[in-house]
DNA sequence: GATGAATGAGTGTTCATTCAT
DNA sequence: CATGAATGAACACTCATTCAT
């Protein structure tokens, strides 16, 4: 028996970021993402379930994969500051060079596919990072708020500056960068 | 002649964002529209050019009565701080209050269609709040940063804290509203 | 506005018999029919629900029509024997002259759409055969069994013998027809 | 070499005479058949040259096991009446107690498939059967009339009166039996 | 102005079959 | 012998849009 081509599941994966990314997700068809993938439509019903299968694996692999990208260079003995500034500025080095992923979440997260994902399931790749403001919480740096209201103000609009669609007067880099994560820091500080 | 019939319009406005809401930019299609709204899919011709002129209009609208709503009890000899917490609570209450209109707005946010919307149109509905903003700057009161970092930290995590399906753990109302807005001012103040 | 044309729905009803005898049941597609039929397969989703729908009505419109044509010339006054001569006449004649109608009925009835049918719907149809074999029971003319016993013994070998696809050494024309009826009558008859 | 697996065979004719029952001619795939009888698709390529091939050949089994059970207890020194009894009631029991079996035939018969069975093949596992009749025909005991005529009268009906699908009103059993091959002697008897 | 009828092109999905192991 | 991977073609059905009234 034929085994299972793993170059096939990637190329439907680039392919359906890709075409959602070009045509946007009401256009992206099964079959039109199995056409950049260079595959036959009824080849994606072997990986995945059926569409929503498809969209919501593509989502969630993205949020894993940034989930990790956030941890790198992690050193748990630096000030809480200077932790959540790498971590922030990881997320924003991860978006800014994958902006073509978080246009497919922001799309995704919009979409009513968005009430199938296991929400427990992204929010385990998060959890170092709501240990960190909890620890800050406890030292008394950061605000005592619910961690959705902090992570709201500090990654959200990172989500809406590096998206060049919706942010286009702005080139962000170097001191801007740095402008704006003193932003976020002096909104959740005590 | 006859002339169009402004209930007919308003009906198939509505049934637009409510559909939206009910099953998604993805699956809204002309005649569910129509159907909704209690009109031919032939009529919806007759006040849109096509699906994308009425989507694009209706989101238009939306921005445009919120940017009225924001300048509700707006009073310039105010301190800037309570300016700029007058419009971030209409915000924050026109948001909440219409969270069938922004479910709308975010999907179409997020989807090809909005760049076929005229930004300087929808902006100008929103030229108040720069001014406060500017002058802001000038008082130095308000950091110096471009326009969309600032919005993109005090009024962009309005919605998602205000959006239930992307916001599920929390109910903000009271104390913790003024918390957020603590955050937001702490953001950009100087 | 336009309006609904009946030969359309003829066509699809011919088109759909017309198929299904010539490539049976299993092949019969919407798209081919729709083919056959000169319209667009949307066309038949504005005269019939779904594929189901339109296989049932189907049906249940063919029974119908051979329920009107069993009462041709239908005389109460005659003796019973005759009266049933006449109708299985009728019927032997009428399933031969329209034997692609039965083909169709065959098919269908063996097939699970058949569930979905209103029986007492086309029940209603053989209401006078039904009371006129009652009648013969009451006068101890026939058997006095259950009436599908009946009515499988006496009408359901028509179907079998005009069917020239099952039955195909034997050509029924005169005298064998004759013959035929003499035992159907043999078989109830007391 | 390895000899083909008689029990997968098995599990195939088994699987495609419950699938057919269970969903329909129409919807049983191949690749169902497959998973049903717990092998993978292309195993039934093995055995099978193709859909067709497995169709015909399931549908020609039953029929062979059908000419073998009406012969159960044949005593040609009978009188011929009850020579016929024993067949007609082999029949009604081996159809009672295998439903699906006769399910899967009606299926099959009212399809295009039917036309590939090679007739006579089948035919002569009903050559005594016919033998009989012919045997009766000569005594002067039966009607001297085309055999598929009196087929079509005796052995006919017992597939619709024992198709609950097509004759839900009905139980038959017991005396209800006696008087149905009551009527189908009388009908064929001189 | 307003409508339901009508449609070709497209949807997500499954088909019968073959391939490589 | 036996298999799951792979596929182009087809499936039932819906789409955005136009037509005739």
């Amino acid at each position: 028996m034929r085994i299972k081509d793993e170059t096939k599941q990637d190329a439907i994966f680039e392919a359906t970021v890709k075409l959602v990314n070009e045509i946007g997700f009401v256009s992206s068809s099964v079959s039109k993402i199995a056409k950049e993938a260079g595959v036959s439509p009824a080849t994606i019903y072997i990986y995945y379930k059926n569409k929503e299968d498809l969209l919501v694996s593509t989502y969630v692999n993205i949020k894993q994969e940034l989930g990790c990208a956030l941890l790198e260079g992690f050193n748990e003995s630096l000030p809480i500051r200077d932790i959540l500034k790498k971590i922030w500025y990881n997320m924003f080095n991860y978006i800014s060079n994958h902006t073509h992923y978080f246009n497919f979440t922001e799309q995704f997260a919009n979409s009513p596919y968005s009430q199938m994902v296991d929400r427990d399931e992204v929010q385990k790749s998060f959890e170092p990072v709501i240990q960190i403001l909890q620890k800050g919480i406890e030292q008394k740096i950061i605000k005592d708020v619910n961690f959705e209201i902090l992570t709201a103000f500090i990654f959200y609009p990172i989500l809406t500056l590096s998206n060049s669609r919706l942010c286009k007067n702005i080139e962000l880099s170097g001191e801007t960068i740095e402008d704006a994560f003193g932003i976020a820091w002096d909104a959740i500080r005590l």
